[in-house]
DNA sequence: CTCCCGATAT
DNA sequence: ATATCAGGAG
């Protein structure tokens, strides 16, 4: 197959994003299953290095044990620590959702803020997961870098960089503002399903004639 | 930069 | 055995 060109043009953008909105859904949905904008927060810490199926499991038996976020704030650390041990890193993530639900309370009186500055002073919120509550709970447009968006967008040639800040600001770029928040979803389906990182499935690939990695 | 860290696929 | 999974903090 001829080789795709690696030129960021608005034609090869527009055929990216076309792709994508035929290929997956349009629908503003996450994967990971929450109730309230909190919910989705934790949810959200939960899931660094770790499947959004997984998490899935055990925030369902976590918002039960702990329904609210006083329950979360005076939650005991060790038995957390089991709570959501499944998911990795399950010192540091006990600790931080404890400290976040404490930290909600007393600067934002229980309500999840909206402001990028406020979410990534909360313990355990990074940029990721603050642009996630952005996108998906105020519909702010945003750019989320994860995993998957990082490798694909650079095997796509939409960025050249591996800081997430700056894939972020070069991807705001590119992609049409109503895009933004639908690509990460769309994205991160794909690269389950076809562009996985250890052996991208190419052949059944729908990004082929757009793709300059292609390796069919 | 290192460390945190279990579950799964290959 | 090793890479990877909706990263964040020191």
């Amino acid at each position: 197959m001829k080789r795709a060109s690696k030129r960021i043009t608005k034609e090869r953008v527009h055929k990216i994003c076309g792709i994508l909105n035929q290929t997956y859904s349009t629908e503003y949905k996450c994967y990971l299953n929450y109730e309230t904008p909190w919910q989705l927060l934790f949810a959200t810490i939960l899931s660094a290095q770790c499947t959004d199926e997984r998490v899935n499991q055990v925030t369902e038996k976590l918002f039960v044990k702990y329904p609210t976020l006083e329950a979360f704030a005076h939650a005991d650390l060790k038995e957390m620590e089991q709570d959501i041990y499944s998911t990795g890193f399950y010192k540091n993530k006990a600790k931080n959702l404890i400290l976040c639900a404490g930290q909600l309370l007393e600067r934002h009186q229980g309500q999840v803020p909206d402001r990028l500055e406020d979410l990534v002073q909360l313990a355990g919120v990074g940029r990721k997961t603050a642009n996630v509550i952005r996108g998906n709970i105020f519909h702010e447009p945003s750019i989320v870098v994860d995993t998957h968006v990082k490798r694909i967008s650079r095997l796509l040639y939409l960025t050249k960089n591996e800081d997430p800040v700056k894939i972020e600001q070069d991807l705001m770029k590119v992609l049409p503002r109503e895009q933004w928040i639908l690509y990460n979803i769309q994205i991160i389906t794909h690269g389950r399903s076809i562009c996985i990182a250890r052996r991208p499935k190419c052949g059944e690939c729908p990004l082929q004639t757009v793709c300059p990695s292609c390796e069919v």
